[in-house]
RNA sequence: GCGGUGGUAACUCAGUUGGUAGAGUGUCAGCCUUCCAAGCUGAAUGUCGCGAGUUCGAAUCUCGUCCGCCGCUCCA
């Protein structure tokens, strides 16, 4: 059922113009994906939700446009280069796919594991009398556990160093390391997976013209904050806002535009005074919650704390979407702590400090970080809003119908313009005028193909809230029908008010008010 | 990458023991329609993923290859 629902959303993606499979006529680039027509205008709608919500509505929180290329180091600091660079092993026989070096590091704990075991067990022995520091060096066996898991760790670390592969393998192989579930030791070669996908710049060879696509926009953030501080006249606490495509040569990208190897993402630093992170953390917790309750159920959305954070945060929770394929991230709130711009001060050699006037200190910010998946938000509205229903039809039999329940604000088309008959040119003209008018205030579309049920039914399932339908009446007294999409419900109005009543529900404005 | 599974029209799919391709929906043109899909007439669209082999003949059998989906790993 759920797994119906993944499926129709990606066919119906396709043939209503939202999302298409990238390069498709030459059977397609794997994780990658093009949005159409009605893909972009929701995709456009969902950001605009977004900087407004973010910008427009906090005086303290400025919008940057970083590019894409930056400094090698950049990468460096950030710890990409180095945390992005796995050594990945499989087990031929369980098909279980390990990281290499973790399986190597959890020998090495074993190693000194059965060290102290000894030690214990020495203790335990000599009781009151046992001199623990001369036991460590001097007894063979312990001496040989640590002195061994010494050396593993600084070949592993040379190796991951040098990016050798082989000694990888080697070291698997010597220290007859086995599946944990199934104990095999038949392992493939151990492969690297860089996440980062590099380029050139210029015209240089080698490793000196190496650029890399950024793997997020936050590092974009961080190193233009003493440009956006200074020219803003930001004070602690203030933040930066920023749209753009990410890239990670992810090693397999699933679930349609889920995870894909060309992304977008929504992400706000905030810089706080250090000691009053938690606070703003939580702050920012609740606003961003807010911000998907406006357009998502309740139920649909949860936390989810993080179990083991990345090496740059002290506290990381989700907002998770229930996805058709179960509740998946969305959102990640992460406290950076100072990680970021302490690490591009250090190899930057810029002081990247605030002075806080109140305190008449200097100190490095800590960061509180936001950060949305733009084509997750897509695919959750898409999901959230994706219905067949039971509705009559002109007989009062039942029917169904597929309909895109999109909040009227983020719908790709905000109004459809329909002569009740196609045949009668006094109704065509009509409808052709008015429609020229109401395309200075939104995004239109004139139909008069078929009967106006199935228009209707069209519009239903690009999710445009509004049709307007010019009939007979209309040519008397210069009146319309509007029709709502979900309730299906007409009201009957005058031309000269149309414009207004279907801006007014459509309008973003009625979403930032509900969250401000 | 490994394993499983699949690739026939824009979409969903049928195609029987090998005889050079079909349905429904959609699209387009026209007709008809005074408000909620499936009324009438007509039309377009497929090198049956690609390549090779077996065969008189391959969507169907064999091999190779590419691509998709699911799982393993990672994250927005």
């Amino acid at each position: 059922m759920q797994e119906d629902l993944f499926k129709r959303i990606v066919s119906h993606s396709k043939e209503y113009g939202f999302i298409y499979p990238s390069s498709e006529v030459y059977d397609g680039l794997n994780g990658v994906y093009d949005y159409g027509p009605y893909g972009v205008e929701l995709k456009n709608n969902i950001k605009e939700y977004w900087w407004r919500a973010m910008v427009q509505m906090h005086e303290n929180i400025t919008g940057i446009d970083s590019a894409i290329f930056m400094h090698p180091l950049i990468w460096k600091a950030s710890g990409h280069v180095d945390a992005f660079n796995d050594p990945l092993v499989d087990n031929k026989d369980s098909k279980k796919r390990f990281r290499a070096d973790v399986l190597i590091e959890t020998e090495i704990d074993k190693m000194l594991a059965k060290a102290e075991k000894e030690v214990e067990k020495a203790a335990k022995r000599f009781g009151e009398s046992f001199n623990e520091e001369l036991f460590r060096d001097t007894n063979p066996r312990v001496v040989e556990y640590n002195q061994k898991a010494a050396d593993v760790e600084k070949r592993l670390a040379n190796a991951l160093k040098n990016n050798d592969m082989a000694d990888l393998k080697a070291l698997i192989d010597e220290l007859e390391i086995a599946e944990p579930d199934t104990g095999s030791r038949n392992w493939t070669e151990v492969r690297q997976f860089n996440l980062m996908f590099s380029t050139q710049m210029s015209n240089i060879g080698g490793d000196e013209g190496k650029l890399y696509l950024r793997p997020e926009t936050a590092q974009g953030i961080f190193v233009n904050f003493l440009n956006v501080q200074k020219t803003t006249r930001q004070k602690i606490p203030f933040g930066i806002a920023q749209i753009g495509k990410a890239f990670r040569n992810e090693i397999v990208a699933r679930q349609f535009i889920f995870r894909m190897r060309e992304f977008e993402q929504m992400e706000m630093q905030f810089f706080v005074r250090p000691g009053t992170e938690m606070e703003w953390y939580n702050t920012w917790k609740e606003r961003r919650m807010a911000w998907h309750r406006a357009i998502t159920p309740a139920e649909k959305l949860r936390f989810k704390d993080h179990d083991n954070l990345a090496h740059y945060a002290n506290a990381a929770v989700d907002i998770q979407f229930g996805f058709p394929f179960g509740f998946k991230e969305l959102e990640g709130i992460h406290s950076r702590t100072d990680f970021d711009l302490a690490s591009h001060s250090q190899l930057s050699g810029k002081k990247m400090q605030f002075f806080d006037p109140e305190l008449n200190e200097h100190y490095i910010p800590y960061v509180v970080e936001t950060s949305v998946g733009c084509d997750r938000m897509f695919l959750s509205v898409l999901s959230n809003a994706l219905i067949d229903e039971t509705v009559p039809d002109a007989q009062g039999e039942d029917s169904t119908r597929t309909v895109l329940k999109i909040a009227p604000a983020l719908a790709p088309v905000k109004c459809a313009v329909l002569p009740l008959l196609r045949n009668k040119e006094e109704l065509v003209d009509k409808a052709r005028s008015i429609f020229d008018k109401l395309k200075f205030h939104f995004l239109c579309q004139y139909d008069d193909k078929d009967a106006i049920g199935r228009r209707y039914r069209r519009q239903d399932a690009i999710g445009t809230p509004y049709c307007i339908t010019i009939d007979f009446e209309t040519l008397e007294n210069d009146t319309v029908t509007i029709r709502e999409r979900d309730s299906m419900q007409q009201e009957r109005v005058h031309i000269g008010e149309v414009a207004r009543i279907v801006s007014e529900r459509t309008d973003m404005r009625k979403l930032l008010e509900e969250i401000a």
